[in-house]
DNA sequence: CAGTAGTCTATAAATTAAGTGGACTTAATT
DNA sequence: AATTAAGTCCACTTAATTTATAGACTACTG
């Protein structure tokens, strides 16, 4: 599973991609719409910031919107910037890798396993983008 | 990421399958060869235990040995019983299903894109059992 | 009955999640 | 220009959960 923080981003870059365009967004808004506590959002917002998916204008009529179009980020590099690993267990993350101290790589059945559960994963989570996110009319 | 208590779990789970059919593996002996806190590792196995998977044996010559072939257990069900979701949200999750107080699942593009990658990743942990976590000799 | 090994209870440490208070910015109002 | 309202930004604190450890207890073997 992803962590709370993951799950709270996801759910807030979702919500400004269905903004994308629009000016800023009130923290507060995105808080009250997607039932995220407000001030672990605030540090939520404020990280994607920090890494360049997000923009921000301050003080008055100020928010939060999406520095670059929804469609140019994919959901793998979401999930990277605030959770952490994709993978399932650290020695077969790409971008979080963490050595084994008990087996061998090339001989070890839970790697080849988790490698091939992190391909399958990734094949998905690479191709679909923030644009996936915003709901769709019914 | 799977939680440390599920990965050592998974850990455990193979070496057990490797010596399955040579009788009780001491607690100890999982803990030294796989690296896994012994006391964490001892509640890890009870759970086991008495979800079915695991027996044991006290006393001298005791230990622990799977209560099942290990082409019988899948991934997805030893993750599911110490670990909890396989699913990266709990709105899509099939064994840890949580409702989501937000959107409504028919058109939530986070839903649609987090159920796809749970599919896909469940069509191999509930193909591949304990068996494929045997080390493959070189 | 002596030693071995799993079982159980309690607790400590570390990490993650959430909340508090205030400083600083900007825009509108007067 | 000064004031005020509406925002983000930042440093800390608290709560909850997960991970790890310690020790007493029970059961089995020889």
């Amino acid at each position: 599973m992803l962590s709370k923080k993951t799950q709270y981003a996801l759910k807030a870059l979702g919500y400004l991609a269905s903004k994308y365009g629009e000016g800023p967004v009130l923290i507060s808004e995105i808080s009250k719409t997607k039932k995220i506590p407000i001030k672990f959002l605030e540090t939520i917002l404020l990280e994607l910031k920090q890494a360049g998916v997000l923009d921000s204008k301050k003080g008055k009529g100020g928010g939060y919107y999406l520095a670059q179009n929804p469609k140019k980020i994919t959901l793998a590099k979401a999930i990277r910037l605030v959770g952490g690993p994709i993978a399932l267990i650290p020695c077969v993350s790409l971008n979080f890798y963490e050595k084994c101290t008990d087996c061998d790589e090339a001989t070890c059945g839970l790697y080849k396993a988790m490698a091939v559960t992190r391909d399958a994963t990734l094949k998905i989570l690479e191709k679909k983008t923030l644009m996936e996110l915003v709901d769709v009319k019914q």
